[in-house]
DNA sequence: CGTGGAAGTTATCAGCCGATTACAACTAGC
DNA sequence: GCTAGTTGTAATCGGCTGATAACTTCCACG
């Protein structure tokens, strides 16, 4: 439907299921993300599906990881920018602004959120609590920002992370204590995001329930 | 079956299911909580949970406002112990105390992450907005914290509700960091939140997947 | 008593969803 | 240009799940 008809390589053809997975299984979690609701979105059948990963399961571990790769390489880049010579406070400030970016892949975040709910899953728990902890340690140690400062961003990003997914910017303009309350979050550059996050682009019409 | 065979007021039996719906939701979420294991936990037909909500969607919004309700409760209940005269950082010490009780009823915090994750949907969305602002506004005014200590307070109970939903607990014994991690947000009493956390009551065993 | 209403169940159904199978279309390499 | 492997679909099926309907059990009260 939205992609192309091109026959892909597997590999293309994966990447391209993976980012509708994304989309679907952030939206409405894993139990609620319908093989054939993936399949839509990518443009192949629902059989192609569950064929390439095996199960809706293995698709939904495929997406995680996935998730939470492309948020640490986002850290990573935004670290990797800097000259070395910055201080742990604008060192955390250069990880915040990089949030923009994975706000931007609204998926990617929310599928990660949805991962966490699924602790007790004998696949997906261990997967997750490694993946969060390697994002701590890495915010701890190459980002140089130690247990306490690494413990506050993550908490902040833990909140604004909730904040996306109960769609709080979507009623920023219209209720001051949520203005205030993202404020507090971002500072200077909240009005932006919000006018981003409102305009993000969600599930087609036509599959929202 | 776990239930008393007796009859009960529908009061008294609605309170029960919802005691119900929020283990089974606060485990499963909303699309992979079903009414039948809701009812084999509150010991009643599947069928009547059902009835008496008149929808699944109805209970889980049921179930999503007594959540709220309790944690509101639950923090106004520390605030009222106080006299008064505390500095903030005192009175949110107080409030980060109270957390023990939330976390004693595992339900309550899952399920409201779960309601967090369907902003999307036009009936949880508006409610769970609200409900979270509310939470905000008494955090900023009544307990008196103010804009800023707010929302570092929400922020930091969005990364304990995320660690508990992905069970960070229970590899806190064997694991350095994730103690670690937790222990930057509870300080001394993380032995013992670990300790009766990892204990923790869940899902008997026969509804697991 | 006996009757009406509330509490609660059993039985059943229709729709959805993941999975499987069999088949079709395309392309690279000989 | 033939063929073998890969990409991809259509059709179908069985199990699960929420909902509904019809029935039962129990208690309060005249």
């Amino acid at each position: 439907m939205s992609a192309t008809n091109e026959r892909l390589t597997s590999e293309d053809r994966r990447e391209q299921i993976l980012a509708a997975a994304s989309d679907v299984f952030g939206e409405r979690g894993f139990a609620g993300g319908t093989t054939d609701a993936i399949a839509k979105v990518a443009g192949v059948s629902q059989a192609y599906v569950v064929r390439m990963f095996g199960s809706k399961q293995e698709l939904f571990i495929a997406a995680t990881e996935r998730a939470c790769e492309r948020v640490i390489d986002t850290f990573r880049a935004a670290i990797a920018e800097l000259d070395g010579e910055e201080t742990v406070v604008e060192r955390l400030a250069a990880l915040g602004r990089s949030y923009v970016d994975l706000i931007a892949d609204r998926g990617t975040l929310l599928t990660m959120m949805h991962a966490f709910t699924l602790g007790h899953d004998p696949r997906v728990g261990p997967l997750i609590r490694e993946r969060y902890l390697d994002i701590y340690r890495f915010a701890r140690d190459e980002a140089g920002l130690g247990p306490e400062v690494a413990s506050h961003f993550l908490a902040t990003g833990m909140l604004i992370n909730t904040g996306m997914a109960m769609r709080l910017p979507d009623i920023a303009d219209s209720d001051d204590d949520a203005r205030e309350l993202l404020g507090c979050l971002w500072g200077d550059s909240t009005d932006a995001l919000v006018a981003m996050t409102t305009a993000a682009p969600i599930l087609p019409e036509a599959l929202r329930r």
